[in-house]
DNA sequence: ATAGCTCCATACGGTTGCGTATGGTTAGTA
DNA sequence: TACTAACCATACGCAACCGTATGGAGCTAT
């Protein structure tokens, strides 16, 4: 059991320290002490904090959007089938870890780009579920937009959708996201 | 012109710098130089920083509903209209200062709480609005929610709505939210 | 005008956290 | 075993802020 570290040690602990006090959290020498070692370590591997912050959100971006896309192809073909996942998997998911990348970005210039990224690339796969549905064009992406934007926002409010409620207005918020045109 | 000053301009000074910087942004000291003044005006005011910081959620929350409703409910009575009108509003407003009180929330518990107080006074609101539509309880609840997280996810995208295509496709979401039932 | 209250400046001590310098310790390799 | 990286500890200087102490300015009323 080797007590000597590499860089990714240094990242995991960033990502860790992101996800439960903010970026103000993620301090040198609070991630020394939490991996017990100290900042003569860090500074072997970084340059400076701010390399450090670059690498977490490398890291986030790495994760934050294969995971769920992955998960749900593999769920089947059908895009309403794959619908149904996306929003269960993603409106019940923690999203700790987002929402302070969000708060992060709101001052951040890095965290900014990485945010938009992210947030592009998420869209346009919707976008596809849309048009997958049989959506023209404009009212997918204005779908997609929304729909997106009611995720993030479910994750910016701090109860976070509690399980129970959450499940069954779940279903009636995708039966309106899936239906067409005016009643 | 009396270079004396008041709580008040503090509070200004750090709503401010809020919007503008974060919470983070809120330093005593560069407040007192934005204001002409030193650090000893500051503490004959406050006790300390944390008195101004919940002075500025308090300021914060007087203005974060109250403007919106009355707007909206000097619009007229047809509740299709209000909420045609709130959207229009809403979607379109600047939100700089509620992304960083959002921010803030994500790592302080009383801008969480705050946060949770304006949330669930807007919720409350769109969900008279919904079944003022004629919404069922359990699905006016259902829309009015994903409605309002549409909205804070807008707030929390980094374009923010740009304008010429958000106004077209707010159209669409509003047809949508306002549709009954399975098509 | 002078006493008294309100508001502000200056100067100080203390904390936190960044980054550097320098030397020691471990692990792999010859 | 000796040599050489890679890795880490310790100690320091530095800057940004916070909060306090204290001594004024500037009104206002008597």
């Amino acid at each position: 059991m080797s007590k000597r570290l590499g860089k990714d040690a240094w990242v995991v602990a960033g990502l860790k320290a992101l996800a439960d006090h903010g970026v103000d959290g993620v301090r040198i020498e609070r991630l020394a002490e939490a991996l017990g070692v100290t900042k003569g370590s860090f500074y072997w591997h970084f340059a400076d904090r701010q390399a450090l912050l670059t690498a977490v959100l490398v890291a986030w971006k790495a994760r934050a959007t294969a995971d769920i896309i992955v998960q749900v192809e593999a769920k089947g073909c059908d895009p309403r089938e794959r619908m149904h996942e996306l929003m269960m998997i993603v409106f019940t998911a923690d999203g700790r870890l987002e929402r302070q990348v969000r708060a992060w970005a709101a001052n951040d210039e890095a965290a900014r780009l990485a945010q938009d990224e992210i947030d592009g690339e998420r869209t346009r796969y919707l976008e596809g579920l849309f048009t997958g549905l049989g959506f023209k064009r404009a009212e997918a992406r204005a779908r997609s937009r929304f729909a997106y934007h009611a995720l993030i926002g479910q994750f910016a409010l701090s109860d976070g959708g509690k399980g129970k409620r959450a499940a069954a207005e779940l279903e009636l918020v995708f039966e309106m996201m899936v239906t067409r045109g005016i009643a």
